[in-house]
DNA sequence: TTGACACCCGACTTTTTGGTCAGTTATAAT
DNA sequence: ATTATAACTGACCAAAAAGTCGGGTGTCAA
């Protein structure tokens, strides 16, 4: 019944991997730049006959205005992925990380993710009053900036660590906190490096928002 | 440090709940008429304002190219909620439901969602091959297209009940499925109503995908 | 071998959208 | 009293984005 072709898989993939990367649709041009085709008219082709497959909706006549039907997630065999209000952006490659090994287990599609955004595991009980527990799976988001509040993740002397960031107006002015009384604010150091933020935790096979 | 005057909030809020009932920020001019005034100038205007005190990002001077950012959540004291890729349309309230009302303490913002979003508890079994176990809390949108494969929130002569709504091509062409193989399908029937779609599962405090 | 179909081109038009400019009004702060 | 700031108006413009029209190419099944 559903039979998608090659090409509308393609066009289908390019529009979730901008919507997951930027929180909002693609216009036609970049839908067009990205497929690789010259002619507007390719677009609206491919887009009708996605949306005759109800695989995707195209809302109004309008700018961006596109959406994903819960079927198109399904035929690109990956997680409806959350675009959570309050998005950031996206990068490259981290090293030096442990990726999360039972991932494929929980699931499998999620490994494809581009753009700088990885699985990692959390061992240790410092950031309970987070709601991330030992052995917890986080999705981490590579990225540069930071602002107070934000739960990171912070190479330092002693390793890799997971605490919440901030900056105040206030001696130690810029620390990081652990979720949980056990443990002490640890002042930032020239030696530490944020490496990215996490941005959803995995719960019972669910993602679910950082707090 | 962050004060935000009435009327930014109102935007932000007009911004929010837009992006999670269609999955995509609004224009210019959706926002004007939203926020009820005649000139662009005032959303500008207050936009850059949003943007200037990082509650709000333009990504690209080009239509819809909205992000809120993380504070923007929480200035709103409402959860970063989840606008699936997949998200569907709205529209009024729902009467002759049970409003769950455990929901106080697990998230009282959400329930000021607007535009038809509800939180219903689920009693039963007939669901949990689909995640959807009994007692458990759902999200439902009041809508009224649905496609098959939706899990939906029916009205029959014995009360409403949640489950698969199917459209085939083989008889009985249009029925609702259990998601459990204790229970026998349903064959549609002009008795019955469709209310609206379950959009997300509450499992452990965090709102997941429905499956 | 002839449709049907998926996919595409290229020039063009129309509409939508964001933005500018030069102001006004009201409120609070110094 | 004066200045600063938030919020707003209304006319107008430029660019972005969607859409139209009239084609073309290749594939595959009947």
């Amino acid at each position: 019944m559903t039979k998608i072709t090659k090409r509308q898989k393609q066009l289908l993939e390019i529009i979730y991997d901008y919507i997951r990367d930027t929180g909002y649709p693609p216009t036609f041009e970049e839908m067009r730049e990205s497929l690789g085709v010259v002619s507007n008219q390719s677009i609206i082709d491919l887009l009708a006959k996605l949306e005759k497959q109800k695989l995707l909706k195209r809302n109004e006549a309008s700018a961006r205005s596109l959406t994903i039907l819960p079927f198109g997630d399904k035929i690109l065999e990956r997680p409806a992925l959350i675009p959570f209000l309050g998005a950031t952006t996206a990068g490259s490659p981290m090293e030096a990380m442990e990726i999360a090994g039972e991932w494929k287990q929980i699931s499998p599609e999620i490994k494809e993710l581009k753009n700088n955004v990885f699985i990692l595991k959390v061992f240790g009980d410092s950031m309970i009053n987070a709601g991330i527990e030992n052995e917890d799976i986080v999705l981490v988001k590579e990225q540069k900036e930071f602002i107070s509040g934000d739960i990171v993740l912070a190479q330092t002397e002693d390793g890799s660590t997971i605490k919440r960031f901030i900056s105040d107006d206030k001696p130690p002015y810029i620390y990081l906190k652990p979720e949980n009384p056990k443990y002490k604010n640890i002042p930032f150091s020239e030696n530490m490096e944020l490496k990215g933020k996490i941005i959803s935790i995995l719960k019972n096979g669910y993602w679910g928002p950082v707090k």
